[in-house]
DNA sequence: CCGAAATCTTGGACAAAGTGCAAGTTTGTA
DNA sequence: TACAAACTTGCACTTTGTCCAAGATTTCGG
């Protein structure tokens, strides 16, 4: 049954090549003409398919250019990568966005050339703040699900719901500043942990700003 | 010329009091039937006004059930709580957040029906997430503003535009876990400055547990 | 190899969102 | 009153997205 849908069958390869296909075509449309020349008519008629299987591929015309928002299952990897930054969840966090992104195996050009596109038009950005806010969304549920498994990793008392929302603000928080620098900076900046960690740490310095005496004395 | 916009003329007491019954058309159309009932159409039904009309005043139909996102320009108020603030500049932003919020002069009972409707149907927290995305937007490019034109007040190094992404995004998530405990708890939890501070502090702790001592390198 | 079953593609009809325009109506003002 | 600005309305049009039925393709069992 899922067999079908995960070796390589004829049926399967096929499936792959068109929705390639359709994403190529959408994005490119959008990059070379703007968003408003990419209608459905003009994606389909690119990569030779009708407008019935455009819909069979992706629910909404966004989707194809934007690409599925990352919905990422629990899976064992972020459970192992929690596991591994117990002492630092924030950090583990960070891995696990990571994970989640680059568990989509998207196309790298396509994944270039739409930030490209959401940079172009800031009329666009809602479609980029609702991918993220799916993802804290996805994480903040992992994490509450995991600290709630591993009482002895917690620092803060109450509901896991409160802190998993708190660390995982933090840290996509931090990962927020490293993606403005990232496209800022002509997109050479490196996205690693060292980074990510500076970032955390000038985060915790201005919050902790506005509340003497709560963290360490 | 902006007098007419302003004052109380006849013309523009009828433009708040079509305003007022196509939002309230939407949103109680929306919450008593469904939102897939609540079509331009039905709204205008409700509402006595022309289809013409309801895009005279919402550029969508969703500004018309969310309301029009927080598009706060940076006004002397905002400013003046800033400067009140220059030493925890997180908690300014606290308040500056709330300001725009609150002086978008909704329908409380109008705003508590929107709640309603986005934790009813998940598939419409993207309209949220935009919507809060876009007021963060705000606030970072106002804070980053300030605290270029008040370089005392500073904490970090650099480009003002890095400690105004930190401090919002320090003061949002502060915020969120208000709201999702506001949210939680039957509403009746007060968003006050202590609470604020409170959870600003746990974040600063979850957060600083990742990054020893990499603030002052 | 052959036929049945599942899956995929396609075209067409349809509801609804959103835009543009021209005509008529109401309000503000001299 | 007369005129200009602003508002409302109906209509035609493009586009998105859904639904369905008919035909083509792939898979699989015998």
């Amino acid at each position: 049954m899922d067999d079908s849908r995960s070796s390589g069958g004829l049926r399967e390869r096929k499936r792959r090549a068109t929705e390639n296909a359709i994403e190529e075509a959408a994005v490119g449309l959008a990059l070379r003409d703007g968003i408003a020349a990419a209608t459905v008519e003009a994606i389909c008629r690119e990569a030779g398919v009708s407008r019935s299987t455009f819909f069979n591929y992706f629910p909404s015309k966004e989707q194809a250019i934007f690409g599925r928002a990352a919905e990422f299952a629990p899976d064992a990897t972020s459970e192992a990568i929690l596991d591994a930054h117990a002492g630092e969840l924030a950090v583990g966090v960070f891995y696990v966005g990571l994970h989640a992104l680059g568990s989509q195996r998207v196309n790298t050009e396509v994944a270039r050339a739409r930030v490209a596109l959401v940079a172009a038009d800031p009329a666009l950005a809602h479609h980029h703040a609702a991918a993220v806010a799916k993802l804290e969304a996805g994480l903040v549920a992992l994490l509450a699900d995991w600290l709630a498994r591993h009482p002895d990793a917690r620092r803060l008392p109450g509901d896991p719901l409160v802190e998993a929302t708190l660390t995982v603000a933090a840290a996509t928080g931090a990962g927020r500043l490293m993606m403005a620098e990232f496209l800022a900076g002509a997109g050479d900046i490196a996205i690693d942990e060292e980074r990510f960690r500076a970032a955390l740490a000038a985060m915790a310095l201005v919050a902790g700003a506005g509340a003497p005496g709560a963290s360490h004395g």
